[in-house]
DNA sequence: TATTTTATCCATCAATTGATTGAAGAAATT
DNA sequence: AATTTCTTCAATCAATTGATGGATAAAATA
């Protein structure tokens, strides 16, 4: 049950943010009462909490996976494939994308930290892509050039319901329009001469 | 005084989105009572399409300025000029890029349609670019770019808050290397030969 | 079987919030 | 000066929401 209510609350704080989702709708999405929700989970924060610990071991796992499926191949297929496959698995659970958006963006008046280690992810990320050789020693333009990476990727998918409407088009295809643009802008980027050999 | 509502909503709709602003507390940062709000705005949700269509307008005004500044000059340095420009101005409105995002993403339980009109932005950019000659014109593809570069942008306004003590630098030097970034991954995509083809 | 522990629900509280009303003051108009 | 219009405020409502306590049932343990 406790493990039931964890996976309502991830889809409805995904869906909804953690001020307009109430302890009444998860309850609701499960079946149950309130008070059988606070009995589990204590406060409503506790439970965020929980839900951004979860996403957050997700995301840890799957960038390994794409790590380890890059690893070998030259620069242009690993952003290739990284794109690919990260874009599957985000599509496929959009409310990651979304609780880590209303992270970097709410200013909300609840005292949630985000837990969710952004830092951690970046510098994950550049070596992944082999774009840096060690962790500790990613310049500050790096680490802004993933992130705007990452963030371009994550507006695709938590923008879908505002962007899809607007291109006309049925999600198979924007799911594959999304992925050929995000290689089109990206790509040229890194793997340009004169720009690559920082990254060698 | 209406005009100073919607001066102080603006910011405060801006800074905690719909729902986590309260009336009281625009009320509060103009120093009056609520029912003065309301006897010049009326429904919160009319002050808030006033705010958007606010908004709206002065990107629309914003935009046109850009397109005369960099009317005539090279691919090249029509996206870096438009980038700088965009920069300085989204940077000293913060409000205005996070307005738009919260459009974007949030599935709130208000039922205020996003009034800004980003479609017709994004044609706007599109030709102000000169990316595209016809505003009608327009394929999926182009439009899926145009998206993600106006996003990336949108993104490190927004996420200041969270980026910046991320990078560990001040916003002086944030702002720099935001617009380095932009160049770096965008300047690339749309000036590469076999990419530009497309756009001439 | 008896007892303890665990789990669930109903009723309810207190705080917040969007919104309204009526009275009263300030400003403009006649 | 009198009247009308604009502006402000205090008080108040009703709905929502996070949270709790007590009763009760179900399950586990003795």
């Amino acid at each position: 049950m406790k493990a039931k209510i964890l996976a309502s609350a991830r889809k409805i704080f995904g869906e909804y943010g953690y001020n307009d989702t109430t302890t009444r709708r998860i309850a609701g999405e499960v079946g149950i009462d309130i008070s059988t929700l606070y009995y589990h989970w204590g406060e409503k924060q506790d439970l965020y909490e929980a839900v951004l610990k979860d996403v957050s071991d997700e995301i840890q796992s799957r960038l390994k996976e794409v790590e380890k499926k890059v690893s070998g191949q030259t620069l242009k297929s690993r952003l290739e494939i990284s794109i690919d496959l990260m874009c599957d698995y985000l599509f496929s659970h959009p409310e990651v994308s979304n609780l880590i958006l209303f992270g970097y963006f709410s200013k909300t008046r609840h005292g949630v930290t985000m837990d969710i280690k952004i830092p951690e992810y970046i510098s994950n990320i550049a070596v992944a892509m082999e774009l840096a050789a060690d962790k500790k020693t990613i310049s500050i333009e790096s680490k802004a050039r993933i992130l705007a990476v990452w963030n371009t990727v994550l507006n695709f998918i938590s923008g879908e319901n505002f962007f899809r409407p607007m291109l006309k088009t049925s999600r198979e295809n924007y799911i594959k329009v999304v992925k050929e643009t995000l290689k089109f802008i990206l790509v040229p980027a890194f793997t340009l001469e004169k720009n690559a050999k920082n990254f060698r």
